[in-house]
DNA sequence: AAGTGGTCTAGACCACGAC
DNA sequence: TCGTGGTCTAGACCACTTT
């Protein structure tokens, strides 16, 4: 049996992580087979409880093994038929990537009424509706266009230069005051409109990821929504999943 | 200041993260702020600093504060822009919305060579490719095709009624004897080709999420890569960022 | 009753950053 | 040198499941 190295600079919850992870990607530990208990570890490898805890948390948290109370932990499916994606926000996936970022801000207007998905969204008209549409740049190349719907509050100012730099969360509280806490977002394959494809300067029948998104404040209530087109050809979403490196 | 009620059945260190979470949701801890020190914490709301850290370690995972060894720790951009998500395979995606996965083998081959996006991701054809088609449905209505290239092992059965129900890093197991342990994922929208269109019984020119995966042996070389296009009318991906349950 | 994971404590030592 | 977060220990009590 492996041994736990108390002189190496990696830590020993990390060292029997990767233990265990080479245990069950090799197929010594198979799925669905309970794991030594968090007691056996402890004596096996000479770590107090939390320690091996502490790993066996490691190990949940990328789906490896999934842990039951009064019952034991449990190896899962080796689930590489998965695949997660995070979309950071356009500035930061911009920077992150080394590219420039760029904002032209297409459109702001008043409206009196909601567009239908809004409506369907639960969201209210109350005092009017502010719009705005952005395009997104990357080196000055068009990737996304932007659609935004938000609560109006009379007698605030409609300040243009925030909508074309600021996140709409920001975008939100300055306006209404009301931070948004909650966020839901569904992301589709669309063919974009004529009036997206000519800013994104695609072509008629240009594929597209559509991202619908809709802010909530504490009640629960969507205060405001917005559509993201991006040119398929110029945006995609990356997922990698694997092993634990054996050192960091 | 609140204080932590330890007769309650919601856990001090959740208690101490809604507590936190508030604040900064509110307003009253600003991004680029600096928390009380661990220490300081655990004094304040008489915890130990490690249920202190296991709360913050909550909170960091949630992208609202980031740690810095020797510096402290820090509010992050309370960021709502920004979406996680998580692609399930496609059996237990179905099941969980309460559907009926089914499943059509459409074409097994074996070829000489890899498609082109194969051999720019590295991949070898060695022995020879296994190709097949697959075709996922939802309570009988095509949702997705796939595409799957393998590493192809001369003398070993070729066993159609896996491809049919078994997840692509299984078949590359059972086939191979090499267990894949690393996936990339790429996620774009892309128009049906006349093939793939006709499949899903869906129009010509229609939009699909476009899905390359890839898996890896152990030694970082590809031994299978795969092509998904779902469907964009009837499939979607969901993201949901929402502020901590007061009770759990 | 015995075994499992879930939570908490009080104290220790280390690595890093700022002074 | 001092304060910060990062890790580890040994022991305790609880809730849940199985016997």
């Amino acid at each position: 049996m492996e041994r736990i190295n108390k002189n190496s600079f990696t830590p020993p919850f990390y060292q029997l992580a990767t233990i265990l992870e080479n245990k069950i990607l090799s197929g010594q530990l198979k799925a669905g087979e309970s794991l030594a208990s968090e007691n056996e570890l402890s004596r096996e490898y000479e770590l107090s409880r939390t320690t091996v805890r502490k790993c066996l948390s490691l190990l949940a948290e990328r789906g490896l093994i999934s842990t039951h109370q009064g019952k034991g932990t449990f190896v899962s499916r080796p689930s590489l038929d998965r695949a997660e994606f995070l979309m950071e926000e356009f500035h930061t996936h911009l920077t992150n990537m080394g590219k420039e970022p760029g904002y032209r801000l297409v459109h702001v207007q008043f409206l009196k009424e909601l567009p239908e998905f809004a409506v369907r969204l639960g969201m209210k008209a109350n005092q009017g509706i502010l719009y705005y549409c952005r395009l997104l740049m990357a080196d000055n190349e068009p990737i996304a266009v932007e659609h935004k719907y938000m609560q109006y509050i009379k007698g605030r100012p409609i300040l243009e230069n925030e909508f074309q730099y600021k996140a709409f969360s920001e975008v939100i509280m300055i306006h209404t005051d009301i931070l948004p806490v909650r966020s839901q977002a569904i992301l589709t394959a669309e063919i974009a409109g004529e009036f997206d494809a000519k800013l994104l300067n695609a072509a008629q029948g240009a594929p597209v990821l559509k991202l619908q998104q809709a802010l909530y404040a504490g009640d629960n209530k969507p205060i405001g929504v917005g559509i993201f087109y991006y040119r398929g050809d110029r945006y995609s979403l990356v997922s990698d999943i694997h092993p634990l490196r054996g050192e960091r």
